[in-house]
DNA sequence: CGTATCCTGACC
DNA sequence: GGTCAGGATACG
């Protein structure tokens, strides 16, 4: 996002093109062709969207789902194998969109219309604290892990922070939402904030160079728990793995 | 609530 | 050659 930024903001737009027929049928050339010569006002993060916004009051909407991530070139350079869409700037500077999975968002909105679902709460919004996360949750009676996962309660979760913060904040997984304790909550706060917060962790990538999990409790099946020696355990939830420690998260 | 769909690299 | 993972969406 940051790179993102760096790279278009106050730029503009040469051409947008599609490399991959999934990308194609988001966003069509006719789509494509009405970001041509739009100067690029602000880039916007709400949750895992970024918005582009741009002069004409449009909007190039991006969402990496899991393997995206934006890979910045410049005129000339090779594309690389895995990019799926190539923003060209007037300047020569080029961002490609880098997805091998091809499940990457990229569309394009009209001026007044938009271009997000409903949206929970920022993590880093001053305003997010037990007393409304309690809010969002009262209602609901799933379990707190999908819950945090649902994007309109906090925006920014997903699968593998959801876990990650219910281990820091020692909450089960399996525990209903709408009755984590105001104190657990208390904990859970700060949690998801320092994991989504947490600049060395790029997104879609779980492991460090030399091949080391980077996570507590994702991916971490059958090992020991860095906080109590328990065996972190994997179940299904709402048709995904949640990964956690049955021994000191207890509901 | 659950399940299928999209897509393809990585792993068996 | 088969299975899995992942986020969002659509649907039973």
């Amino acid at each position: 996002m940051q790179r993102l930024r760096a790279a278009i903001e106050g730029k503009t737009i040469a051409t947008v093109s599609t490399l991959h027929a999934a990308l194609k049928r988001q966003l069509p050339a006719a789509s494509a062709r009405r970001l041509r010569q739009q100067r690029v006002e602000r880039v916007e993060r709400r949750g895992k969207h970024q918005l582009i916004h741009l002069k004409n009051g449009s909007i190039l909407h991006a969402h990496f789902r899991m393997n995206g991530d934006w890979l910045m070139a410049a005129a000339g350079d090779p594309v690389h194998r895995f990019t799926r869409a190539v923003i060209a700037m007037t300047d020569g500077t080029r961002v490609e969109l880098n997805d091998s999975r091809a499940l990457s968002a990229l569309t394009f909105h009209a001026p007044g219309t938009n271009p997000l679902p409903k949206l929970g709460i920022e993590a880093n919004d001053e305003s997010f604290d037990a007393t409304q996360l309690r809010g969002s949750l009262k209602s609901r009676r799933i379990a707190i892990k999908p819950a945090l996962m649902d994007q309109g309660v906090v925006a920014g979760i997903g699968n593998i922070y959801a876990a990650e913060a219910l281990w820091r904040a020692q909450i089960n997984p399996r525990a209903v939402a709408s009755s984590v304790s105001k104190a657990r909550l208390e904990k859970l706060v700060p949690a998801i904030k320092a994991v989504i917060g947490d600049e060395n962790r790029p997104p879609g990538r779980y492991t460090d160079s030399d091949g080391r999990g980077r996570f507590e409790v994702y991916d971490r099946e059958g090992k020991a728990c860095s906080r109590c020696n328990g065996k972190i355990a994997r179940i299904a939830q709402a048709g995904r793995s949640t990964y956690y420690c049955p021994k000191c998260q207890r509901s």
